[in-house]
DNA sequence: CCTCTAAGAGACACCGGTGTCAAAAGCAAG
DNA sequence: CTTGCTTTTGACACCGGTGTCTCTTAGAGG
């Protein structure tokens, strides 16, 4: 024990020169007290236009910007809205993540990103911790981890506010920003059934997501809705990872009678199966149809570019912070009510699909 | 103007069951001041072992935490790291992002994420406003605007540490993590070099960038050493782009002798010029080699797989935040000025590189 | 013109920690 | 047992805002 103190004590030396103004600077100038400078800066109502407008006018002047931390204390809360997550896909995060800024960027608010393990038995209590201290105002909860109901008990008891993301609405819409996954899969299953293909392989997400529930239903409606049989021989498991989509590859075009199109739960895993096909001499989209989802970068690195659902990630970014946030972000709390929690996920054809010949 | 008040002052009603212990109840169940208690938890020296004692149990006793606002409002710094980034590369910025938070997970900080626009005028404005607000104890700077000369001088004069990422050492080690990019660029060219290849393109990285400058100094290099000419007409420029990607690779595998190897600045840049070959049907590795860099998630999904030179940059995360700050992760600083801040980029062989025929 | 009422502004305590400086305690030497 | 010094501890102000309650003031009504 008895460990060295920090030496962040030190550099307390730089208080030299400009320091910021603060409120009572501000009071000052304005020849009026602090908690009506506060009023101001708080928009309350009880405030004559007159009044207003010297403070803003003081405020200008000076430059004057408030202590986030001082309000935080003051306000028990902090001006951030955390983004949890575990979403393997570092290009959904990022772009999520972007959405949020976008959001944000005009207002007080900054971002606090943190990372969850969903594995860890201690999850429950890592949030709460992490929760306890930062008081954000908001969490946004990103899929996977988004489906843990418990989490989204634990923002509601500690009184911080959630949104969570997700591929279909859940429970309380208020708390939910999703996208139509389920009825843009099946318009690209039947699209590959107009192409003429009759045996459509189908490669799974993990076992117990939404996400991946919601694709495959939307897979078993296209083909229920043409009538087509769902043999078990062409479906696959996977996990999202490229390497389920290289197995999955091996199982499906090793068959006695290989499919002509396969439709894979995300980019990756479909990446996975052209490599396989190509492997075979297979040709990609001549021989074999290709989907996936996401439209991640991989995508369109891949040859041929892969045909795939591009999920409204960054938008939904957006919206969750919106719903999350209306006031702060000046967004009438109507109309933000108004607004469409559901956004379009949409097809994207490129040249991994083609007619069966 | 005169905008309806915020909800957020109404859920204030929450407050009824447990609150969380203060510094307060900690200095009376332990029969000491609330200073001395503030003594031990920042590890002050002037502290007898029984007094330390008696606080840590009264501590544990109540599950004390102290509250980061108040101690941010007193320490005028936020214990936050702030991690400041434009790298395009969302995989990239996520490494890193998570060896930054692998090295400050038993620590009391947190991270602050903060893209940037580099092309903003107003970016060194933007980012003394946010360092101004959030008051962190560091800045990560993440390349390309690590290498922004005045975001340093900035973070400087606000008494922000901060700790560049870059591809070759800067001017001050002690601010810098960097890999050996040129070395392990002139290693794996050499090798193509071995395999005999003899007219070897490349396709640069955007201008002006440091990252690019050192790649290209080390292919430089490699072909100096083999006593092999530089045309250029075996040059490409590009941006790190997939697209500059097609451009380089349409332009130098139209060439009346097109080269046998390709050297790409990095992987995006290779999968496009991989896509060329395949649509020219030119066989990869057999008719051409093909080098990228950064090992990124799409240099394994593309077929056949490239081989590729690994920046270890979710080590350089952890590196970067040791070196940022070692006071609070318990590191003994003598140590942590020992570490190298220069950590080895490895070339990674996969499959599309072969001796040429 | 005076009274009553409600909107608007201010005084002061408080949020939960840390800095400063003086007082108390510990200890060796006289 | 004092004295004189150093080491530990505590009292109190302060960081920069907000909540509460009171006081002031302006406008309506008598």
């Amino acid at each position: 024990m008895h460990r060295k103190s920090r030496n962040f004590m030190a550099p307390r030396t730089r208080e030299k020169s400009g320091k910021q103004p603060t409120i009572n600077d501000v009071a000052a100038l304005a020849g009026v007290s602090k908690k009506t400078v506060s009023r101001v800066i708080n928009r309350s109502e009880f405030i004559t236009d007159k009044t207003r407008q010297a403070v803003e006018q003081a405020i200008k002047m000076l430059g004057f910007v408030p202590n986030p931390q001082a309000r935080a204390l003051a306000f028990r809360r902090n001006f951030l809205i955390a983004l949890l997550h575990d979403n393997p896909n570092a290009q959904t995060v990022l772009n999520f993540q972007q959405g949020v800024l976008d959001a944000i960027k005009d207002s007080d608010l900054a971002l606090l990103v943190r990372p969850v393990d969903r594995g860890s038995d201690r999850l429950l209590d890592d949030v709460r911790t992490f929760l306890e201290k930062q008081r954000p105002i908001g969490a946004l909860l990103l899929p996977p981890i988004s489906e843990n109901d418990d989490l989204a008990a634990l923002c509601e008891e500690l009184g911080v506010r959630y949104v969570r993301v997700g591929s279909a609405p859940l429970d309380d819409v208020r708390h939910c920003v999703s996208s139509n996954d389920r009825e843009v899969v099946a318009e690209a299953v039947g699209k590959l059934v107009e192409l003429g293909h009759r045996r459509i392989g189908f490669v799974r997400g993990p076992v117990g997501f939404r996400s991946a529930a919601e694709r495959e239903k939307g897979f078993h409606e296209a083909l229920a809705a043409a009538g087509l049989p769902l043999p078990d021989e062409l479906f696959a498991p996977g996990n999202y990872r490229y390497t389920a989509g290289i197995d999955a590859g091996e199982a499906l075009l090793s068959l006695a009678e290989p499919p002509t199109a396969i439709f894979c739960s995300n980019d990756e895993m479909a990446a996975g199966v052209m490599s396989v096909a190509h492997g075979k001499g297979i040709a990609v989209p001549a021989d074999l149809s290709i989907i996936g989802f996401d439209d991640s970068p991989t995508a369109t690195h891949i040859w041929p570019a892969l045909s795939t659902v591009r999920w409204p990630i960054r938008e939904m970014g957006i919206r969750a912070a919106r719903a999350l946030v209306p006031d702060f972000l000046d967004i009438n709390t109507r109309s933000a009510d108004e607004e469409s929690h559901v956004l379009p996920s949409t097809f994207v054809e490129r040249q991994s699909v083609a007619a069966r010949r």
